[in-house]
DNA sequence: GGCTAGACTGAATCAAGCC
DNA sequence: CGGCTTGATTCAGTCTAGC
């Protein structure tokens, strides 16, 4: 370390939460200062009208000020200035990251490579718990993408392959992650009971984050910093932050809560390894994955019915369509079936039970 | 369907495996004459001495210090231009899939943005059993992104909400499909048991893409057809398909193996289908058909509302006068309401929903 | 373009009520 | 009191089709 990298060092505001701009306050910020940047830019969503829920409930949605922009040109060119202001003040070694979803992490992930940042992985947080499309018209937007960055191609960027390795129980942590959303006792509310910030992160995700790809005491800036997930995390980790948030009502309520915040609580520390029941096998997937083919009949245990497979995963049966477990229980006259072990089909001349190709996935799973 | 559509389509060289430039062959078939686009790229890394600059000449070298702008330029003119080909060849209510890594996923989602098309969902295609990173300096690399995109925001593309509910037996389809990669028997070996082609996608991939956001009979492109999974896929599903492919060595391959596959029959390929697509049965068809009669009391499903049958087939509630939908609306306070599922009428002693009777009258159609 | 019919929701969390 | 069920609530949303 250079005698000026460490009078920069000391002039750094740690563990403030600064207010204004973002972009004008990192470039007055000493260059090359800070280890690793977190960035969760306005997404740019850009809604109609309202949106109802079956039961008829207003879906709360960000309808926020600070999401507005023009067009994609405006956009770009704020994703631009923030994204150069970053580099900036980033170490040669430091590293970004910065999240997003479909309707901005395009545009983002090519300036990002556009200014000489290095991808060094995108990783996918799927959510476990997803807001549904109440429409029917898409997918369940379940994740949303973060990409990971170095300063470029030649930085030494930071990265705890052990510590991440041993979150995962002994397996190379992989590019997709399953966390919750932030709600239950993690979501900070107003005194009215309101969400205090629309897109609260949750905390497992800077965990992660951290522990994975800082060192104790290194410094950790964040320029969208809203209710200060990053801030609560890096202190909990002993991780020094700079939070940059340009309305007051979030800094205050993020102030609160970084006080509140107990360094190296242990409980802060636990991971979340909930050890699940055996993972949901949909029976669709053993007709895409070519295991049993679109008009191919399966025979019941007992051999008495008979049932042809359709493209979308549902079995025909005469005039009864319906899920394996729907066709089963009509046929037999029963209130329910478990069509995993009712139907068989036929290999090597012998009736074999549709489980046995269920488990087949589930020990590719693992 | 007018005179100079059908003409178009009978130019459409369907089922074939077209040699050459993919940008080339687009152009030079019928404006507007596919439904569906499938793309998989080359990728950043994979271009070098793979593509052309927009001058024709050809980057070579795959070890020279080359400069990155450089490279990303040359891929951004190769995007746009493939991109805007599709985009000419694509349906008014057509829409296209494109696959790519972290390396090229951001410049494609941009530029398709930029052209006008309207992104739908980014899939995440989290792959089951990904190669490890060797080194463990970063995340395994365990998934690639699906950028789903109509032509424009205003089209009306094509998406089977049943049948992908279906495939994930009885639940709403995420934006995250856990998918094995190519391999084993389906994975495509040479004589010398080297792999075709080093980027083969699997079939359920292209499976639940069909099924999902395509129609029996559907006119589906794909540019980039390597050793051809879109096409042996399509064939199966009874879509048609066209295959754009630069090399002779795949083509081969592609056409051996489309020319094995059987079309499932017919009546595995129909899939559950939506309400929506049932015919429409106004209210007052109930009435005068007296299966309700004027003056006839309704509740609703709660029990805590009533309403009269009017002749016309409206209902009177109170000083509330209109549409089934439109009083049960009123009476909820609710945005809207479906009156099918909310009004009831007593039928034996029981509460009835008048849906049931709309239904009969449907069963009759048929 | 305006209006209306009518289709459409999964998982987690927490509170309340019941054995 | 503890464990269980039931119901209400909530989550970054580019969320209709057809007359």
């Amino acid at each position: 370390m250079t005698t000026k990298t460490r009078e920069a060092a000391t002039e750094l505001p740690l563990n403030q939460i600064l207010g204004g701009d973002c972009i004008e306050i990192m470039n007055s910020l000493p260059e090359g200062s800070v280890d690793l940047i977190f960035a969760d830019p306005p997404y740019n969503l850009q809604l109609r009208g309202d949106l109802h829920r079956p039961d008829n409930s207003k879906v709360d949605a960000v309808d926020d000020d600070w999401d507005q922009f023009d067009s994609f040109k405006v956009y770009d060119n704020f994703t631009r200035d923030w994204l150069a202001a970053a580099r900036r003040v980033l170490k040669p070694n430091g590293a970004i990251w910065a999240i997003g979803s479909y309707h901005n992490v395009y545009r983002m992930g090519a300036e990002l490579q556009n200014q000489g940042f290095w991808i060094l992985n995108d990783v996918v947080w799927r959510k476990s718990n997803p807001m549904p499309n109440f429409r029917g018209k898409r997918f369940t937007n379940a994740h949303e993408t973060i990409i990971w960055a170095s300063k470029n191609e030649a930085a030494k960027y930071t990265f705890n392959y052990e510590a991440l390795k041993s979150l995962n129980e002994g397996i190379q942590m992989r590019s997709d992650w399953v966390l919750p959303i932030c709600n239950g006792g993690e979501r900070l509310k107003n005194e009215d009971g309101e969400k205090a910030h629309p897109t609260q992160k949750p905390e497992s995700l800077l965990h992660r984050i951290l522990v994975g790809t800082t060192n104790p005491g290194d410094v950790v800036l964040d320029p969208f910093f809203g209710t200060g997930t990053t801030g609560a995390v890096a202190k909990m980790l002993g991780r020094e932050f700079i939070g940059i948030e340009r309305e007051s009502k979030y800094r205050e309520v993020a102030q609160k809560r970084i006080d509140a915040v107990r360094k190296f609580d242990k409980d802060a520390l636990r991971v979340s390894t909930s050890k699940r029941a055996e993972p949901r096998v949909p029976f669709g997937q053993l007709v895409e994955r070519g295991m049993l083919r679109p008009g191919e009949e399966l025979s019941s245990l007992n051999g008495r019915r008979t049932a042809k497979v359709r493209a979308d995963g549902t079995l025909v049966s005469n005039d009864v369509k319906g899920s394996i477990h729907q066709v089963g229980a009509h046929l037999e006259g029963a209130p329910s079936c478990n069509g995993w072990t009712y139907w068989t089909f036929k290999r090597d001349g012998k009736q074999v039970p549709i489980d046995v190709l269920r488990q087949q996935i589930r020990a590719e799973m693992n």
